[in-house]
DNA sequence: AGCACGCCGACT
DNA sequence: GTCGGCGTGCTC
């Protein structure tokens, strides 16, 4: 008889921890997933093998057996241990690190005909002669493949220097050698180019694919797939880095230094360090790509880390694109009062008359920022969240980005009575309507979360840009990503400031990134394209090197800027926000848990907590939030470690009914 | 998270 | 007397 220790499939914190049961039955190893009695009655509960226990020292009372194995199941042979140093990293329950790896679906009910998950119409290619540059590359990682040797490489290649086909190249020889890849890409509905290189140069046998707007019964299809071993390369979104593979040779993240590859979910994980730690324990190599590296990963390069790996050539040579900023303080001394500078105008005539293609690039969607009353000053602001709504005028509605709640906008003010409610801000929505005034005979589209909902629409959107029936493009982010485009003359970044100005530490490097990226949009093809930059803070540091394309001037700026503040990659950043019904309960609770942390860490390190103050939406769902906010420095990672689990033990235990505490390790976005 | 146990108020 | 409210505590 062996007592084995269980993940029970309960989501809850009381029952985050292992429970001991007996077994006869063989074979048991960790990930194993097995069906138990468990609590009262007879209740049948899954559950997953974490370990093989030692014998108790003393009988455990009322010890239960394991009943069934559910062999189809199991988590892959690295499962547990990766769940295990979740929970350390992440401070998150057991079962919903276990949940990551698990098939979130559950099988089809009938087999229904194997569905089409590619619309690709793709030829057979065979692999093109690499540039000197890829092949450096190439053959700066193969060899630790055929090694089976853990190595991290940060490829850092301007766009189209053609990255890609150097995934190509590793993912051929891992599966040339038996041994699998997971290659992830910040957001599927966007890569279909990849996908359709992958394609090209394997069919589709080999692949699975596997994201978030896969229908349940497909994405199980796709998940059962992986787990039998029939296909050896996965291409996904963040989810993927759980793909069930065994003999993982290569993890490949493609864009690495998106912001779709943090979690927002719990568990609120770092996919890059999963990817990390699972390469690890399969003796694989990771291979992070991006034109414009995240400081983390060109600090770790530096420190020796990562071993770097560089393409500055662009395919067939086109040059940079020009770059020009735009000061709209004077446009506004001078007299425009208008989105589109007079040198935007003038460039974007001219381009449309040469039958070239624009993309006016905004990083915001929607009608209007926020809506306000001109007479009072009432704000319009989700009732939930507390911050101010945006106004969508196709919907004719107001909507919280972020919880997604629509309102119809009043007739009058609700707070003084008066009509004098006005919209505010600019979004991706009027600057169409604006563009379709000031150019009127050009056809204009728009990209963005709101038009590309519908399903496949982003494709279409694309696809007519693609051929030419679109002129002028109006996008966010979404355009800035990765496309592939012949004909763009000209992009217009409508306003650097937005990203800029938004309250958080990553905003010059977000600012840095968008401008770059976006900028690559230009002037692929024949001739070099031009990017004009509109914005109010022309001499900032992030718009100033983004224009001079001086990658590495920027880098030695923002890491002085982050050491001198201990900001990541010098430090860990800790965020633990408590909700509570009523505003002064929270209040009140995050400031006992700083008291507690304080003692706990020692009285000299209280300059590392910041706070406690409201959290950046104070109000969500009902919820009132407070935070504070950890800089853990090399080394003592342990130390706050600890601290916190006890804290969080602490709270579990009086408070589980009041309060929800939730942590968040480096967090992007709201600080 | 569920669910049983348990100790006080309104009722067939 | 007993049905049922949901506070408290436990699950190997």
């Amino acid at each position: 008889m062996e007592y084995i220790d269980l993940i029970i499939d309960n989501s809850s914190d009381q029952t985050d921890r292992l429970y001991t049961y007996g077994s006869e039955l063989p074979g048991l190893v960790p990930g194993s997933k097995v069906a138990v009695s468990f609590s009262t009655g007879n209740r049948k509960k899954n559950a997953y093998v974490h370990s093989v226990a030692e014998p108790p020292d003393k009988k455990i009372k009322g010890l239960k057996f394991i009943e069934e194995v559910d062999e189809t199941e199991a988590l892959p042979s690295d499962g547990i241990a990766v769940v295990d140093w979740m929970r350390s990293r992440y401070f998150c329950r057991r079962i919903d690190a276990v949940k990551c790896f698990a098939p979130s679906g559950s099988p089809p009910k009938r087999t229904r005909a194997a569905t089409t998950l590619f619309d690709i119409e793709a030829t057979r290619k065979t692999a093109p002669e690499p540039t000197s540059e890829q092949k450096a590359g190439i053959e700066a990682i193969l060899p630790y493949i055929k090694r089976k040797e853990h190595r991290i490489f940060l490829l850092h290649g301007v766009t189209s220097s053609g990255k890609t086909e150097i995934y190509l190249r590793i993912i051929q020889e891992c599966v040339e050698q038996g041994r699998t890849a997971i290659m992830l890409v910040p957001e599927i509905a966007l890569t279909t180019q990849t996908i359709r290189r992958f394609f090209e140069r394997f069919g589709g046998e080999p692949l699975a694919v596997l994201h978030s707007k896969l229908s349940l019964g497909e994405r199980y299809e796709q998940w059962k797939k992986i787990k039998d071993g029939l296909v050896p390369i996965v291409v996904g979104a963040r989810s993927a880095v759980f793909a069930p593979l065994e003999n993982i040779g290569a993890i490949i993240v493609d864009e690495e230094h998106e912001t779709s590859y943090k979690s927002d979910m719990t568990p609120k994980y770092d996919t890059i360090e999963v990817a990390s730690k699972r390469a690890a324990l399969h003796d694989a190599v990771l291979v992070l790509g991006s034109a414009t590296p995240s400081m983390e990963s060109l600090y770790h390069a530096e420190q020796g880390d990562y071993q770097k790996i560089v393409l500055t050539e662009r395919f067939n040579l086109t040059p940079l694109p020009s770059v020009e900023i735009i000061d709209m303080r004077k446009e506004l001394q001078e007299g425009n009062k208008s989105i589109f500078s007079r040198e935007l105008y003038r460039q974007t005539s001219q381009e449309l008359a040469a039958g070239k293609q624009v993309i006016f690039f905004l990083n915001r969607r929607g009608y209007s920022t926020f809506l306000s009353c001109r007479n009072c000053g009432y704000v319009m602001s989700c009732e939930s969240c507390g911050i101010s709504m945006t106004y969508h005028k196709a919907e004719a509605q107001a909507v919280c980005h972020y919880c997604g709640k629509k309102e119809i906008v009043p007739p009058a003010c609700p707070s003084c009575g008066s009509r004098y409610l006005k919209h505010f801000g600019t979004g991706t929505e009027k600057v169409e309507e604006m563009a379709r005034q000031t150019f009127p005979n050009a056809s204009i589209d728009r990209l963005d979360m709101d038009t590309a909902k519908r399903k496949g629409s982003a494709d279409q959107i694309l696809r007519r840009f693609g051929k030419g029936e679109t002129q002028i493009l109006i996008g966010t982010q979404l355009v800035a990503k990765g496309l592939d485009f012949e004909h763009v003359g000209l992009v217009g970044i409508l306003s650097a400031d937005l990203s800029l100005n938004i309250p958080d530490y990553r905003s010059p490097e977000r600012t840095f990134q968008l401008i770059t990226q976006s900028s690559g949009r230009a002037g692929r093809g024949d001739s070099p394209g031009r990017v004009l930059i509109q914005t109010y803070s022309p001499e900032h540091y992030a718009i100033q090197a983004a224009s001079g394309n001086d990658h590495d001037g920027f880098y030695r700026q923002e890491l002085e800027t982050r050491r001198n503040i201990g900001y990541p990659p010098f430090s860990d950043l800790i965020r633990i926000v408590l909700g509570a019904a009523e505003e002064e309960e929270s209040a009140q609770g995050i400031e006992k848990i700083r008291h507690l942390l304080q003692r706990k860490v020692g009285s000299d390190r209280a300059p590392q907590i910041l706070g406690p103050r409201p959290a950046p939406l104070a109000k969500v769902n009902e919820l009132y939030r407070h935070q504070i906010l950890i800089k853990a420095y090399p080394g003592e990672w342990e130390i706050f470690k600890n601290a916190i689990w006890e804290i969080k033990e602490k709270v579990i235990k009086e408070k589980s009914k009041e309060w929800t505490l939730s942590i968040d390790v480096n967090p992007f976005g709201f600080l």
